[in-house]
DNA sequence: CCCGAACGTTGCTCTGAAACAAACTCCGGA
DNA sequence: TCCGGAGTTTGTTTCAGAGCAACGTTCGGG
């Protein structure tokens, strides 16, 4: 296990309060580890022993359904806290971490939860601030599904990912992590068809383009008026 | 303002681990206030200025859509601890609370939720918890509607509400607070007509009772059945 | 270099549930 | 007592999008 930098963690919102010194005790307790596409970090309903931090990569959260349906629940970008079920009491983790594209995370057993609650001025509050804007993002988006057709969802999903993950390119904003009609449809409750025929025609009119497992939004504005405007 | 007695709050979970004279404290601080059926107990995006305990009747949490529509994301029973918006250190409710039969709450200024945490053991815990079960819940929701037929949706609307607030009668077990098949259609997503007419059908085959905003469940089995299990 | 799997596209059919429409019933208040 | 509004029922029409099917494309590995 190489030695980790302690620039790894003092610009991240959990710890920016902290001393050197401390961060330096904060990553002698971690774990690093490196998860290839497509690889579980952890699974819904397991032991909640360890919670994480996203070094680099990205993740879905994912629910499946006794019938064997999948949904992508949301995602999770560089810097971001998950499975933090200990934070909520939780013994076991409501949904499972894939990464989306290859990351590395590090991670500590739940039983230091308290102790970095206590310890580090600043880590609850963050930690528990991001917790809120995550139910918030929920709320959102089971509202949208309940309300809103289809072509929306699915714009509405696009610009997420171009809002969380989205670089510049000379054609548009691309999303930086690999994402299949398949995984569209999971997001938002559809079949990978429907997304396909959507993809098909936005990029007909310029408002997309896409390869395999890859994105670029030509035009970011259009898919806001077909969004349906903030939502 | 009448001088509220401690049995109030002794047996809840958030309190269960303190002393009579703690909660003396808790209850010195707290305003009581009834509400009438169909009341707001405060409005998605105002200021989070208190937190709350239901003590009798049951709440509505409801988001509106841009474009009016507007869903139930859960709800409320008594004992359960509601608005803790600053639990997650948000400055805003993120959603709107409705009382759907008349119910009383208590209230404190959000100022005093730190001290809370910070005093009184198993509070800031058990907060957390109900916290979880409310994200669990929500999840649970967002799956069921992107995967689900609306008939199993509606299905496991009932069985929640059953589950939540059922009492047993001669008939079968109750819904405890007033339903309109619009309220159903805004938890599952659907209209109010096809609510009506499932409502409709499932009565005639035994499953179902319902007056005017008071739904009876006959054959809880055969409901379970029909939200396709496990859900 | 070739093969097979994973990913994507497109056409066609069919149905569940929304949209529209029109009554009916219950309840509380004037 | 009557009226009006809120809640409910039921019928008919319509169509978005799921389901099914078949084919095309890309890519990595042997």
């Amino acid at each position: 296990m190489p030695k980790l930098d302690e620039s790894l963690l003092s610009d991240l919102p959990p710890f920016s309060l902290l001393e050197r010194s401390q961060i330096r005790e904060i990553l002698d307790h971690a774990v690093s580890r490196r998860y290839e596409e497509g690889t579980a970090i952890f699974r819904e309903g397991h032991d909640a022993d360890r919670f994480y931090l996203l070094l680099d990569g990205y993740l879905r959260v994912v629910r499946t359904t006794p019938g064997g349906d999948q949904i992508i629940v949301l995602h999770i970008s560089p810097g971001q806290l998950f499975g933090i079920a200990p934070a909520l009491q939780r013994d076991t983790y409501p949904a499972t971490s894939i990464a989306a594209a290859e990351s590395i995370a590090l991670s500590w057993p739940v039983s230091l939860w308290s102790d970095f609650a206590a310890n580090y001025p600043g880590f609850a509050t963050e930690s528990y601030k991001t917790l809120g804007q995550r139910l918030g993002q929920i709320q959102e988006t089971l509202t949208e599904m309940a309300t809103q057709a289809v072509e929306k969802r699915v714009a509405c999903a696009l610009l997420r990912m171009v809002n969380q993950s989205g670089r510049k390119t000379t054609d548009g904003i691309e999303i930086a992590f690999p994402v299949t009609r398949q995984n569209i449809s999971e997001m938002t409750g559809t079949t990978l068809h429907t997304v396909s025929r959507l993809l098909s025609s936005w990029q007909k009119d310029g408002i997309v383009k896409s390869t395999r497992k890859h994105i670029v939004v030509t035009d970011p504005h259009q898919l806001v008026i077909l969004s349906g405007m903030q939502g």
